[in-house]
DNA sequence: TTGAGAATTGCAATCGATTGCGGATGCATC
DNA sequence: GATGCATCCGCAATCGATTGCAATTCTCAA
């Protein structure tokens, strides 16, 4: 392999110099960094990264952390993420933590976690890590804190790191109100359950969002047009099936914490011969690929841009070397996608 | 930061005792490497990637290039392959390779994948790499060939490179093998066009497949039973709506080429009033986690096991340090889970 | 022409491990 | 007690860059 060595021969100056051409540093003359460049180029010289991290102390190399690999949204997150970071330059090493809902056990004895806070973060192999919907428990944190490399949470409430995230009771209320906008006042809501809350807030955040809105509408809330279920197409199927076989409630729409389970909101609809939006109106949240193909009314969250915009803002600290450039927690933007699942009620029938 | 100099004076023995004792190496004594774990734990050593990188050569890191994201499929393999990789102590840096289908382009070209094969993966970052479902140019092979190092294929062909894939021709024979035992004779398929054969050979091997099976049944082939579409939910409806609403053919069964399609199927049949199995078999391909959710038969190609093969034996040639064990392609398992979209035709009415 | 100050460049130390080679030690055998 | 053979361990070279500091060259005004 070709060294820097010989590329400082071929263009006749020392490896300093073609170390401080390469990088594109100022302090090198526009002759020399031309000279530099075609011998690089012409023997395929490329920087070793093992060599060049262990003398700078930079890796070029960003850490993505994420729960789920096999749901839309976070996938959506992971490919903005990894342009963004290619377009710099950088690498992403990609790091999947089971969060094996429904377990007591605390995280710290789950082995992968451990592995992951304790050896792989602290080889010095990455530059900076981007946290998704990841809550950590106060020893991972101190990992992640001894690290002392820029951090950024996207989603979850990472307390003493700045996150970036939506405004998720915004959203919910946004949401909520649209439908009561059309004329709804029989809103059920699926969630996520308490299991989940250990790894995501949102839920929560989404359930406030919803009863806000309830509320500020005057409408009466009904704990049993809420229901949780995990987030995918077929938790929300179910959730639906159970929300319109039950007798005692009659919801005219359904306003689904994601847009997965609104996809199965509907096709539970249609299954049990209701019509929608006719007998039921359908909202999500997220913007999912699918919401076109389904006719889905959302919100949208612009998963790939928060992708990309906190690679953003980690690629800022890291140039800049300064601590936290960034407050707390930064809202990022949302926005309402009326499509075909919502409309207003049909007229109630009296009988 | 803690060094190995630390460990080493706190164990009261050499650096070189350290690296060889932490290393699980032969050739330190038991008690020694006690000592010398021990004193690493104390001090939360973790050894430098980078300084180890540099001085043995090896990373720890094998990176994976995929060129979708979001699909099931590929984000399966992927959870696969970062799983048995961590579990071995390996990092995983993700490359993604756009392949804009449509374009005329050749690859050399676009800029991401001359970034990619030019700049990236020289850096020596990585100790092996997993291509999936790519195909190579010539000068990006002669790129990946440079490096020296175990690569090996998923999925695609890649010539010179050890490859593992399931035998698509077989599964699409099976598939369409299942719908002629149950009585079909008019069995359409969905597969892929030719803009993507770009990058995936499969779908012209599942097509081959599937006239095979015909041929073999002395079923006659028909041009207008095959439709192509892009591998998704959306792609599969939009083709059944065409093959369902052609008055030229009277399909009784599809067989489409992945399960998304097959999804896509069963949604556009339902809409046209048309019951599955009743009016139409649907059978798929892959294992879809939403398979058992919409009943839907298909042949499960157990993407997860893929990725974790694939890295198995990637990582035994690391280890071993050969250059090929593997033969040129090995086929992976499938299975043909039979669930509730396929049944025998509904009788032929006469009239 | 000269000197000050700025712009370039090179020297050599440094980053933190790994590993070939040789020396020391331990044990068994004669 | 000497010899032979393993086993275990340490010395020091090495991996391939980056960068502080000093030296050199250049620019331009006086």
């Amino acid at each position: 392999m070709t060294k820097i060595q010989k590329v400082a021969e071929l263009a006749g100056v020392s490896t300093a110099t073609v170390s401080r051409a390469l990088a594109g540093k100022t302090s090198v003359s526009p002759a020399t960094r031309v000279r530099v460049e075609a011998a690089a180029k012409q023997l395929g010289y490329v920087v070793s990264a093992a060599a060049s991290s262990l003398a700078s102390g930079r890796t070029r190399n960003v850490g993505v952390v994420t729960p789920i690999l096999t749901s839309w949204f976070y996938t959506t997150v992971l490919k903005g993420a990894q342009r963004a970071l290619a377009d710099s330059g950088y690498d992403l090493t990609l790091y999947l933590l089971d969060t094996n809902p429904g377990s007591d056990l605390p995280h710290a004895s789950n082995p992968r976690r451990r592995q992951l806070f304790e050896d792989f973060l602290q080889r010095k192999r990455v530059d900076a890590l981007l946290a998704i919907s990841l809550e950590l428990e106060q020893e991972e944190l101190d990992h992640v804190r001894r690290l002392d490399k820029p951090v950024v949470g996207l989603g979850g409430p990472l307390p003493g790191v700045p996150t970036l995230s939506v405004d998720d009771r915004a959203i919910a209320r946004l949401a909520t109100d649209h439908l009561i906008a059309l004329g709804h006042t029989q809103i059920a809501h699926i969630g996520g359950n308490p299991d989940f809350e250990l790894d995501f807030h949102l839920p929560s955040n989404r359930r406030d969002g919803y009863e806000d809105a309830l509320v500020a509408a005057g409408i009466p809330t009904e704990p049993l047009m809420v229901r949780s279920a995990d987030f995918t197409i077929a938790g929300g199927y179910d959730a639906t099936l159970q929300l319109l076989g039950d007798p005692r409630v009659h919801p005219t729409a359904v306003f689904a914490a994601s847009d997965e389970m609104a996809i199965g909101a509907i096709l539970a609809a249609r299954d049990l011969g209701k019509s929608v939006p006719g007998d039921l109106s359908v909202i999500g949240i997220d913007g999912h690929e699918l919401g076109g193909f389904f006719g889905l009314t959302t919100i949208d969250q612009h998963p790939e841009a928060q992708g990309r915009r906190a690679v953003e803002v980690l690629l800022a600290e890291i140039e800049s070397g300064s601590p936290t450039p960034e407050p707390d927690n930064t809202y990022l933007p949302h926005d309402l996608v009326v499509r075909k699942s919502t409309s207003a009620p049909a007229p109630v029938v009296s009988d």
